[in-house]
DNA sequence: ATATATTCGGATAATATTGTCCGAAATAGA
DNA sequence: TCTATTTCGGACAATATTATCCGAATATAT
């Protein structure tokens, strides 16, 4: 469904929020070890997140990752998941056809579009605050 | 969402399937002109395809690729998918974790089990002799 | 039998994705 | 100011996916 780069800013993106919704700042080491992903690889994707403004880094003693407290309810999945792997997997045709539509339609955009929609709503309405509390309670996990 | 080898795979199928509802028989180098695909990438696809019994191969000439009038009804996207990319798009954790359940969720399992189980829905449920009809009336289409 | 048309299957190549390494830049604290 | 800690960014390496090539096997028709 989503490329691991995807997957493994989903997972950092999530487990920052959580720390950050107890004021913790969190450093890469800390992020690879809590998401169980390769160090340097996730720092590239942290880099594309921080450009992106999904989240804030901090260079330096003490430095890190956080994302602030007024913005754990606007970040959402979607966001996310277009700035690492693009839009393709909800707004292109499930066959890859470059001009698929309503007047063009592969054999399967009608089956197809209903899938990708609801998807496409669900990550635009889920926020990681919402996901990152589920972390804090503990009835979810990020690794194993 | 899927490979480009599965891509050609369903295309390349639907296709055959066309073509064989109007009982003929249709070469590699048919299929691929249909479905605008590599003519070497898609005889592998087809072998693959043809091993899951998805599809008849014929050698020699005259020979090609086919699909039984009585398989039509019973073939559906999830085969041909399951087939070339696994089941874990379908099945799989959406972030990846190799024991993700309702005992153990990830933070988005909720949220995605709809979504996959939508989509598990519909390929399970979809006949290519459906789709083939839809390209036999000229109402859609498998290329640009 | 022979020539021809076709799929099969193994080896190889090109490209994309995933992953690593290391020096540069920034910054906090002594 | 100096040192240590951290992210940044470019180059490189490993692996997976996509794509190509070519001889072997098979079957048809002459």
């Amino acid at each position: 469904m989503f490329s691991k780069a995807c997957q493994y800013g989903i997972k950092a993106t999530l487990h920052i929020a959580e720390q950050s919704s107890q004021g913790k700042r969190v450093s890469l080491k800390g992020i690879a070890k809590a998401i169980d992903s390769p160090e340097a690889f996730t720092a590239k994707i942290l880099q594309l997140l921080a450009k992106n403004n999904i989240v804030n880094s901090i260079k330096g003693p003490s430095g890190g990752f956080e994302i602030a407290e007024s913005d754990l309810d606007n970040i959402r999945l979607i966001q996310i998941v277009t700035a690492i792997d693009g839009d393709q997997i909800f707004n292109g045709c499930g066959l890859g056809l470059k001009k698929c539509d309503e007047n063009n339609p592969c054999p399967v955009h009608e089956k197809f579009k209903s899938v990708r929609d609801d998807l496409k709503n669900m990550l635009a309405t889920t926020n990681i605050r919402e996901l990152a509390a589920g972390l804090n309670a503990g009835n979810t996990y990020l690794r194993v």
